[in-house]
DNA sequence: TTAACTATTATTGTTAACAATACAACTATT
DNA sequence: AATAGTTGTATTGTTAACAATAATAGTTAA
C-alpha cells in the first residue's frame, strides 16, 4: 500500500548555473573568443545565464583561484592578463605536467586512443584549412587534454587544463605575428612516437612542441588592449 | 590650496573575510586539526568569522575547486576524503612537481634559503621531540612549500601548496599506525644534497622521501570516521 | 520493539533590497 | 582650453528575509 520510498525522479537539474558559467567562459577563453582583458560583468552574466549573481559571483570567484580572471576590489573581474614572468611560469609548468603524462600515455595507451587522437588532429588540420580559428584552438586544446585523459591522473588534468587556457592567453597576448600556434605536423609527429612506444622521443618531441611554442612568443608588444564586447559568450541554453 | 588627490590612506581593509576563511582552513587541514569528512557549517563559519554567509560560500566554493573539500548539493561542504586512486593521482602530481621545483632550486638556491631550510628542519625536529604534532605537520609542509619559494615559479608553487594540503588529509586517513610522516633526518639529508650542489642525488632523495611518504600508507583501512566537531579552528582575530 | 509515516527543526539555496565604491559627464574657474 | 571640482549613474559589495531541501524527533501501527 506504501510505497516504501517513492524514487524522487528530479528532473535533471539544470547543471548547477556556476558549472555552466565557468564551463562557458573556460569553453570562450578556450577559443579566444575571450580576449585577456575583458571586463567580465556580474550583471551581463546574471542575465545571460539567467541565473542571480550569488552564483555568477562563485563562478568568477573560482575562476579567479585558476587564474583565468582577475578580480579587482570593487572594480569587478577581468580575463587575466598574464605578464611575461607569469608567461614563463606557466610553461615551466606545462612542461612538467606534460613530461609526466607522456610517461603515463606510454604505459596505457590503447590502439582506441591513439585513433580518437588522429580523429582530433585530422579535425584540427580541417579547421585550420578552412581559416576556423576557435575550431582549431579548441581541438589543439584537445588534443593536449587527450593526453591527461589517457594518463589517467585526475590531478594532473586539472592542472592541464588550466595551464593550456593560461597558455591560450599568452599567445593572445604575445604571440609574435607570422607564428604558427600549435603546428599541425607536431602533433602527428607526436602520435607517431606514441604508436610507434618510442618513450624518449615521445616525450623529446612534446618538451620541444612545448618549447616552439614558448619561442613564438615576444614579450616587447606592449600590454594588449582590452575589448569590451562579451557576447562573444555563445550560449546553447535558450 | 586643494589637495591633488589626497591619498586614500585606507585602513589596513581586514583582508577580505573570505581569504581569511580560506588560508585558516587550509592551515587547520595542514595542522590535522580538521580530519577529512569534517562538516563545515555555513553558520557556523559566518560566526567564527564575524561575516556573511556570502563569504563563507565563495570561500567554501574556492576551496572545492582545489579539493581540499567536497560540496555535497543541499547538504553542505565537508572536507576531502580522497579516495585510494585520488591518493595515488597526487603522489604521481606531487613527485611531478617537487622534481622539477628541484631542478629549479638548484640553480636558484642562495646560501641564505639553504640557512632557512636548516632553521625550519631544527624548528621541525624540536616540535617532533616535544610531541608538538600540529607544529611538525605544519613545519614539515614548509619545508617542502620552501622548495617552490626558492625555485621562484608561481604556479608550481600553488600546484604544490594544494598538493601538501592534500596529501596530509591523505595521510590522515590512510596512514598504517607506526610510519612516521617524514622523517626529520630525510628532509636534513636532502638539504644536505642541495648544499652540495649533488642534482642527482638531490632530485632522487625528493623522490624517494615522497615514495616513502606513499608506501606508509595502508588502504586496507575501512573510510575513517569523521569528527563533527570544528571549533579546531583556531583563530587570531576578535 | 521495530518499522514506517508525520511533524518539527535546522541548514542550504535563492532572491531582492540596500550601501559603498568607482566611473562618466558636466560645470565652473583660472 | 584645460584642470579641478561636482553631480549623477552604474557596478560591486553586503545584508537580511524567504523558499526549498535534508536531518531529526516523535508518533502510530503491526
Amino acid at each position: 500500500m506504501t510505497k516504501l520510498k517513492e524514487k524522487k525522479l528530479k528532473i535533471k537539474k539544470d547543471d548547477l548555473p556556476e558549472r555552466a558559467i565557468i564551463s562557458s567562459i573556460m569553453a570562450a577563453v578556450s577559443e579566444q573568443r575571450l580576449p585577456a582583458g575583458t571586463k567580465l560583468g556580474e550583471q551581463m552574466l546574471s542575465d545571460l545565464f539567467n541565473c542571480n549573481r550569488a552564483n555568477v559571483r562563485r563562478a568568477l570567484s573560482t575562476l579567479a583561484t585558476m587564474h583565468v580572471v582577475q578580480i579587482q576590489p570593487n572594480r569587478g573581474a577581468f580575463v587575466s592578463t598574464p605578464s611575461p614572468k607569469e608567461a614563463g611560469d606557466v610553461f615551466d609548468a606545462r612542461r612538467t605536467v606534460e613530461r609526466t603524462l607522456a610517461c603515463l600515455v606510454i604505459k596505457n595507451a590503447s590502439t582506441q586512443d591513439i585513433i580518437n587522437m588522429r580523429t582530433t588532429i585530422a579535425a584540427e588540420a580541417e579547421a585550420r584549412a578552412s581559416g576556423d580559428k576557435p575550431a582549431e584552438l579548441r581541438l589543439s586544446r584537445e588534443f593536449h587534454m587527450h593526453l591527461a585523459t589517457i594518463a589517467d591522473n585526475q590531478v594532473l588534468e586539472r592542472f592541464l587544463s588550466e595551464l593550456t587556457l593560461r597558455t591560450t592567453l599568452i599567445i593572445g597576448l604575445y604571440n609574435k605575428i607570422g607564428s604558427s600556434n600549435c603546428a599541425e605536423d607536431e602533433h602527428l609527429e607526436i602520435v607517431q612516437a606514441l604508436e610507434a612506444k618510442d618513450e624518449k622521443r615521445f616525450i623529446e618531441l612534446i618538451d620541444q612542441h612545448l618549447h616552439h611554442l614558448e619561442s613564438g612568443l615576444d614579450f616587447q608588444r606592449t600590454a594588449q588592449p582590452f575589448s569590451t564586447l562579451a557576447e562573444q559568450l555563445t550560449i546553447v541554453s535558450a
